[in-house]
DNA sequence: CGGAATTTTGAGCGGAGTCAAACCCCGTGG
DNA sequence: CCACGGGGTTTGACTCCGCTCAAAATTCCG
């Protein structure tokens, strides 16, 4: 794994603790495997039992589960620098899928290999541990924001949860941020109809909270659309050492 | 901890790989501080920075959020055997609250301890890992039930969920089983109103699934029910040995 | 027995869904 | 260079699930 790809992930899992010398050693050694997704490629399927997991390198992943009905909806969404299908390590049938949203850049690793991290440094083994437990605090937020709130504040607040999310890692810029969703992903992540996102958009767009087109979003006014979104990132955990 | 308020922990934990004498010891070893709670009572609360866990030994606890506009969403519902806030053992600040819906016995194991046994005892630490991950699973499947069903079927989802997983600890027996949940719960738990509630739950006692009386569940027609809830079991992670 | 919590019922409203059509953008190929 | 096609976005009209606001009925419990 060579030290760019890399870069966000240990950005992130470094966040909390100062890794050693050799910690660093062998994150950087863990062999990667290169793969380049189109929109829609699935990474794993429900039901499949995989035996390496992805960390993110360009592109947008999500977690989607689809029901009987056959409608999808989106658990969470991963940015460069996320291992979205971490559980795997640990969970041996898949439960959900993992799919591409954007043409993404991912990087295979073998189960074995990280078991072996796991094994020989405990705390690189806690700082994943770690990742998934954030993981898992954001989707009790999806819960939240599904469960309570109405089309506006929830549209809001995952604009306001993304921002957040690629800002800490790069990928927000002052003139706004490329976010390749379309309003048929946003509609599966919100629980709401594509219609109903489209109005939903107009409305935000109306207000000034944010500008949406090209797949590039920009947010204009950040207090107004966190207030909107009732949005408290502290779900985020992203900089609790200060 | 005792062989009896334990029991059900380890069961859990030991379902996947069998636990050696040395790391049986540890765990029955682990000093544990009993605690009663009454219904309301909060475990933890958003914002707080807990030293220690706890382990459920009886009673329903849940995890919740509070919007801006008061109104609280569960995220999702613990039964004897788990250990809702694990998290907090590598996320240092709260996101969430736990808190009491029946009255409760739970026992806190401080941090200290938990980290003495998953640095000496790995295998014990991929076990408490797993346990964490299919928390995250069961929310997950929360935010589909709660994104992508009408309230039938979310209901039915929930009980049938429920029955499971309090099958598995044993505490379901053939007429039915003590279910300590009020309608305003499940109406928190669901995301839909506590009238709504209360006609779907109206709907399905009169189409013969269920019966719910007196905070106790009897599920009349399993099939029936569990495909009303669309409702598949394997984000549970129930018994993958077979 | 009395008060509080919980469950149930009724009436009216509105947010969001569905269905359908039009529009737009853009890449492809004739 | 333009016609074609397909995915994505937008608009309109109508419907309905689930909400709110009350109030009544019932159960729980001290």
């Amino acid at each position: 794994m060579n030290g760019s790809d890399i870069h966000s992930l240990l950005r992130k899992l470094d966040a909390e603790r100062r890794f050693t010398r050799d910690e660093m050693a062998a994150l950087l050694e863990l062999p990667i495997q290169i793969a380049t997704l189109q929109p829609g490629d699935h990474i794993v399927r429900e039901g499949d039992r995989p035996t390496k997991s992805c960390l993110i390198i360009e592109g947008l992943v999500c977690a989607s589960k689809t029901t009987a009905r056959g409608s999808r909806q989106i658990a969470s969404l991963y940015v460069p620098g996320d291992i979205p299908d971490l559980q795997s390590l640990h969970l041996e049938v898949m439960d959900i899928s993992f799919e591409a949203i954007s043409p993404a850049k991912i990087g295979f690793i073998s189960h074995s290999a990280l078991r072996r991290i796991c094994d020989s440094f405990p705390r690189l083994a806690s700082a994943l541990w770690r990742t998934t437990l954030v993981d898992a605090a954001i989707y009790r937020d999806w819960v939240t924001n599904v469960g309570q709130r109405d089309s506006d504040s929830r549209l809001a607040h995952l604009f306001c949860e993304l921002t957040m999310r690629l800002d800490a890692v790069g990928l927000v810029q002052e003139d706004g941020y490329d976010l390749p969703l379309t309003q048929t992903d946003l509609a599966d992540a919100l629980g709401i109809s594509v219609v109903h996102v489209n109005r939903t958009l107009q409305r935000l767009r109306r207000l000034g909270l944010i500008s949406f087109k090209n797949k590039r979003l920009t947010v204009l006014d950040w207090p107004q659309l966190a207030e909107m979104g009732d949005f408290e990132p502290s779900y985020l955990h992203l900089s609790e050492r200060v």
